[in-house]
DNA sequence: GCGGATCAC
DNA sequence: TATGGTGATCCGC
């Protein structure tokens, strides 16, 4: 195994103490360039300190430093014969994996620029070229470019949005107008591609092989004429990646974020290029607690580092994790397109304060029921 | 089979 | 004052 990663040593730690806070909304994002991190961190620290939440957030860090530790034990006992045996076994199936790539499918990601808030300055012009967040002062679900440039970010706390930008504007969220808007990307989506999946109000995958083909366009051409089209009909900008499959496609849509575009070429040599020096945190399916965990045990910090300690990741986890993460680091994904798709579980919950008034709880639980037996 | 954890939007 | 809601998947027990 690499050396361990200069870990904040616990000095460094009591003297920098929001260094080592870190949470969903400080991390790296489209329109964040200018923003100086260390000010934000420290802000969300101090707004955070002391909170519930901050000390459940602590507790969960506590556990996964745990975890890393106990993964790194199990790494320094491996022997060298299960290390060899385990490069063997990552080897063969990378070669499995690498048998099954698909080259001939194109595929486009198309992600709307800041949504939520776009829309809501469609509806209220004056709000154009001010700081802005749709949400409140719990929760922010969305940010235009002027608010992002002090900080504030989607998943962030609106009383502590408010701190980074005093003259920030909240707006309620209102889904109506954003299902509208929604549908209207959607009938332009339809016509590159009628099957196409829609991942949220605001993102879809296409399968834009056919249309390319038909219209002997390239896919950086249907690409723009697809943005240009979005645009005219909803007054709203996107982006786009095209990519020969989804995992990669999502990826590329967010490098010229927002109103841009970005291609990666159908070839296999392109592709490894493309993904060997990218951060894993880019990838969907990979969130903050993956990162840690794979950079902290094994020192993988990009894509292409999952091939190089394929055998590792194969000693120490599933079968289906070590295939997600092998996969990866071939740049392959998903190229089908699934005919049907079942909703699996239909759910409600809310916050409330802490309580240990059983009343008040088992009202709560007669509210959540009947709410969704409507539903249902 | 179930509950908790992780992840995405 | 104050840190969301819905759905999916994986893992350990």
């Amino acid at each position: 195994m690499e050396k361990a990663e200069a870990e904040p040593s616990a000095s460094a730690d009591s003297a920098r103490p929001w260094q080592s806070y870190t949470t969903v909304y400080t991390n790296a994002k489209a329109g964040m360039d200018g923003v100086d991190k260390e000010k934000v961190q420290r802000t969300v620290y101090e707004m955070s300190k002391g909170s519930k939440y901050f000390e459940n957030e602590e507790r969960k860090e506590a556990f996964i430093r745990q975890k890393i530790d106990n993964m790194r034990a199990r790494c320094a006992k491996l022997s060298a014969s299960d290390i060899s045996h385990y490069q063997m076994v990552a080897d063969k199936r990378i070669l499995e994996l690498e048998a099954t790539r698909d080259l001939s499918r194109i595929w486009l990601h198309v992600d709307m620029d800041a949504f939520y808030a776009a829309v809501e300055t469609l509806d209220n012009p004056s709000l154009r070229g001010r700081p802005m967040a749709v949400g409140g002062m719990s929760m922010i679900s969305t940010a235009n470019y002027e608010a992002r440039k002090f900080g504030v970010r989607a998943a962030m706390p609106g009383f502590i949005a408010r701190k980074l930008c005093p003259e920030l504007i909240f707006v309620p969220t209102d889904f109506k107008k954003y299902t509208y808007y929604s549908d209207l990307t959607r009938k332009v989506f339809q016509k590159y591609d009628p099957n196409f999946m829609a991942a949220s109000l605001d993102e879809a995958y296409l399968d834009i092989t056919e249309v390319c083909n038909e219209r002997d366009l390239t896919s950086g051409e249907i690409a723009e004429e697809l943005r240009t089209s979005v645009h005219e009909v909803t007054g709203l900008t996107c982006s786009a990646g095209v990519a020969p499959n989804r995992l990669l496609a999502k990826v590329c849509s967010d490098i010229n974020k927002p109103n841009g575009q970005f291609v990666l070429p159908s070839n296999r040599m392109a592709v490894m290029t493309f993904i060997s020096s990218l951060p894993i945190r880019k990838i969907g399916g990979i969130g903050k607690v993956t990162e840690h965990i794979l950079s902290g045990v094994f020192g993988i910090n990009t894509c292409e580092e999952m091939l190089q300690k394929g055998g590792f990741l194969c000693a120490l986890f599933s079968r289906s994790s070590a295939d997600f993460f092998l996969s990866v680091g071939l740049g392959l994904g998903k190229t089908d397109t699934p005919q049907v798709r079942f909703r699996k579980s239909i759910s409600n919950e809310r916050t409330f304060s802490a309580t240990d008034d059983t009343a008040l709880l088992y009202q709560k639980l007669a509210e959540l029921s009947e709410m969704l037996s409507i539903d249902m």
